[in-house]
RNA sequence: AGACUUGUGGUGUAAAGGUAGCACCUCAGAUUUUGGUUCUGAUAGUUAAGGUUCGAAUCCUUACAAGUCUGCCA
């Protein structure tokens, strides 16, 4: 893989940077669950890491109380096992919180941080070095309110981007954070904490995303300013990519929670989310995730991205491996000259060690059968031969008419004498005898119409299968031949459920 | 509105001043007990104008377009 990420560290390593020293950092703030967006910046980290021979912290960032949950931390550590991303240390910023206030007073002491004060409807700012050092230290024993702040002087950039020009360094808030508890009552900022962070824990190439360029001048205006020769560190380096963005569908935390408050869907395992947690519901293996990520490469560009893309890919996984079931969601009645009526006759699956019965009425798909040949249709209708999937290959002799119910009658014909390239389709069929009953659940993407219009529409249908399900495991896949694939979630009532994964092309208008 | 970043076939991504390549999509053919898969092939591109250069997707200027930011979130 090259890209411009891998031109610049080459490009550093070519003007004297030493390539032990190199070092990685993925640092998801505890608030949220992973989605398919962190694969992508998870493994651009990992494979430089492995490229490089380089190591990798996992930093949580967690720098705001009130956002932050002790929860998310666990399943982030569980779902960077499922991937397979093995990282060297776990590290969180609160372990800084004693280095990062040390440094901000010798900012203080520079003259590079001060206090600001709102009061009265106008703000303060400290002058005085000691004055500043005393209302900082009250600041973090908790002895004033929200109102004091402190700020970095950065009035050399060139901007008139106020924030840009005098970011916050600390601000208060009253909250218990889950591992310093009631220890401070001052927190840093993102933009304080994180190139200390790094500068901290020696990483060289600081990976983000491009809505932080911005932030990049602060970045480099505080290392440069806490940088110190006689620590012997390398000034980390931040790089930005473009983050993922794939139509018809979402991955932003912040708008996840707004399709969850306006009930569209239900929680963060929703099967239409891209999150870690929905992937691994769905039985998915880590391979199509990063299968998908090595496609779509890395670029400083605005990118959209056709979900087809990351659904191809997961179909030419599955379709090697997944378990066939015949399932018919309309059933359509056929009859068997040749059968008679109570006979059965068991056909051996060789691919599955299985048997499955055959009788003389059996259903097809209702969509499988036109009376009539139009538009080149290849499934059973008069004059053309057909193949049972597994079993036989049958034509229509005659049909008789009850009331409005057709009575199909088929003949089976023998495999060697019918011309291959007269049978031109093979369908699915399970025995009226013997099925079993399912369940099929379909929905849409979240999004249709360029992410503007919400799609809700869930379809729950019934649908019946040959009866091969044995075994069956929560989360496993299946292929229903001809129709696409599923997972099984649960068994109730006698009842099989299946949520859908992919669809198999539906431009010839099968289902 | 400003600041910043980015513009390469329909989409995504390479080419670090020297042959515009790869993958997906689309289309066609072959294979096929899935109208699936697989295989082969085809179509199609450097936002525009100017400049520097023997030579520009690449460097410079201008225009245009898109995105991000303008949070005591990260």
């Amino acid at each position: 893989m090259n890209n411009f990420i891998t031109n610049i560290i080459n490009n550093d390593i070519n003007n004297g940077l030493d390539i032990k020293k190199i070092k990685f950092r993925f640092p998801p703030e505890p608030n949220g669950v992973l989605h398919l967006g962190h694969i992508k910046a998870l493994y651009i980290n990992f494979y430089l890491a492995k490229k490089y021979n380089a190591k990798i912290n996992l930093r949580f960032e967690d720098t705001n109380p009130i956002n932050i949950k002790y929860k998310y931390i666990n399943n982030i550590i569980n779902n960077l096992k499922w991937l397979n991303f093995k990282y060297n240390n776990i590290t969180y910023v609160s372990d800084y919180f004693n280095i990062l206030y040390k440094l901000a007073k010798i900012l203080i002491i520079k003259k590079k941080a001060y206090i600001q004060i709102f009061k009265n409807n106008k703000l303060y700012n400290i002058n005085n070095i000691e004055h500043n050092l005393h209302i900082f230290h009250n600041m973090k024993y908790g002895k004033y309110n929200k109102n004091y702040i402190l700020k970095a002087k950065i009035n050399n950039i060139n901007t008139n981007n106020y924030y840009i020009n005098n970011p916050i360094m600390y601000r208060i808030i009253n909250y218990k954070h889950f591992r310093t508890k009631y220890n401070w009552n001052i927190f840093p900022t993102y933009d304080w904490s994180h190139g200390q962070s790094d500068y901290i824990e020696n990483i060289t190439h600081s990976l983000c995303s491009t809505e932080f360029i911005i932030h990049k001048n602060i970045y480099n205006w505080y290392l440069n300013n806490i940088y110190n020769k006689n620590f012997n560190k390398i000034l980390p380096k931040q790089i930005e990519f473009s983050r993922l963005n794939i139509n018809n569908t979402i991955t932003s935390k912040r708008k996840i929670n707004i399709l969850i408050k306006k009930k569209i869907i239900n929680n963060l395992c929703d099967p239409r989310l891209l999150t870690i947690n929905s992937f691994i519901k769905k039985g998915y293996s880590n391979k199509y995730l990063i299968d998908f990520i090595k496609v779509i490469g890395y670029s400083k560009r605005n990118n959209n991205i056709n979900i087809n893309l990351l659904n191809n890919i997961i179909k030419n996984n599955l379709i090697k491996k997944s378990i066939k079931l015949m399932v018919i969601i309309k059933p359509f009645k056929i009859i068997i000259k040749n059968f008679k009526n109570n006979y059965i006759k068991w056909i051996y699956l060789k691919e599955y060690n299985k048997i499955i019965p055959f009788t003389k009425y059996i259903y097809i798909e209702k969509k499988d059968f036109k009376i009539k040949n139009y538009n080149n249709f290849y499934r059973l209708c008069i004059n053309n031969y057909v193949r049972l999937k597994y079993s036989y290959i049958i034509k229509i002799d005659n049909i008789t008419k009850n009331n409005n119910n057709y009575n199909i009658y088929c003949s089976i014909y023998n495999n060697n004498k019918i011309n291959k390239n007269n049978i031109k389709s093979t369908i699915q069929w399970i025995s009226n005898k013997y099925y079993l009953k399912i369940k099929i659940i379909l929905y849409d993407y979240i999004f249709i119409n360029n992410n503007k219009i919400y799609n809700k529409k869930i379809k729950i249908l019934n649908a019946y299968s040959n009866i091969i399900i044995e075994n069956i495991k929560i989360n496993k896949i299946y292929q229903f031949h001809r129709i696409g694939f599923f997972y099984f979630y649960k068994y109730i009532n006698k009842i099989y459920y299946f949520k859908k994964i992919i669809l198999f092309n539906n431009k010839n208008n099968l289902y």
